[in-house]
DNA sequence: TTATGTATTAAACATCTTGTATAATACAAA
DNA sequence: TTTGTATTATACAAGATGTTTAATACATAA
């Protein structure tokens, strides 16, 4: 019984902190999609995960909210992919995120990644 | 324009945390809802905050999973007030949450709270 | 050239949480 | 009896992610 609650709480308590984890990829360097989603899932421990589509969803918002941009590379196989990296707007609105909020890390490997 | 995109993120953010914030809360000792929010925001240093009715429908439906139970207790004024605390199946819930999700504070007056 | 695989964009629906508003109920105390 | 307060109940809005289904664009292989 308990099994059931823990993944409905999890399921629920992830919900909305997708963008704080795309914010601390892309703050590594330029990443593309399959880049972002493999970081989220081994930054965290296997604690969060996400899929490609929610990803390339949040993306094109936040482009459009002109946080991130990217530039087009060309890889060994298949058509260009969009490596994106935040803008000095998206800089400054993570900095300020971490100033303001509760910023929420028990993993050794997570906090270093704080570091402003 | 980054403040209106960071009261954004942060509402976002927020939402399906309460869960964890009224456990943290409980854990400390029983509480009836008023003192619950004042828990969280002060806890919080004031990064979390919630309305009354969020937490009636919270602690109804723990009620329901059984993670919640209250006592009656007579007050100066008024009607009696519910003072919640959890089970031993609560108890365990927010053990199991802890261990298996990275949980995310900096402020100091919270890492102590989260000591098992 | 044509067919195939892959990256990306798009849109719709489900599920869940919190905020907000509006009522209704129950009960203590003035 | 009236008033104030705690609680329950319902409904709607706003947002996020999961999921599904298509469509588009382009590189490469056959």
């Amino acid at each position: 019984m308990v099994e059931e609650l823990l993944d409905a709480w999890e399921e629920t308590y992830k919900k909305g902190q997708l963008t704080f984890w795309v914010f601390l990829a892309l703050r590594e360097g330029s990443k593309c999609v399959e880049e972002i989603k493999e970081f989220v899932e081994r930054a965290s421990g296997g604690t969060m995960t996400c899929e490609e589509q929610s990803l390339y969803r949040n993306l094109r918002k936040f482009q459009h909210l002109e946080i991130v941009e990217y530039d087009s590379k060309k890889v060994s196989k298949g058509p260009d992919r969009k490596y994106y990296y935040l803008t000095p707007t998206g800089e400054e609105l993570f900095r300020r995120f971490v100033e303001r909020n509760i910023m929420i890390f028990t993993k050794e490997s997570i906090i270093n990644l704080l570091t402003l």
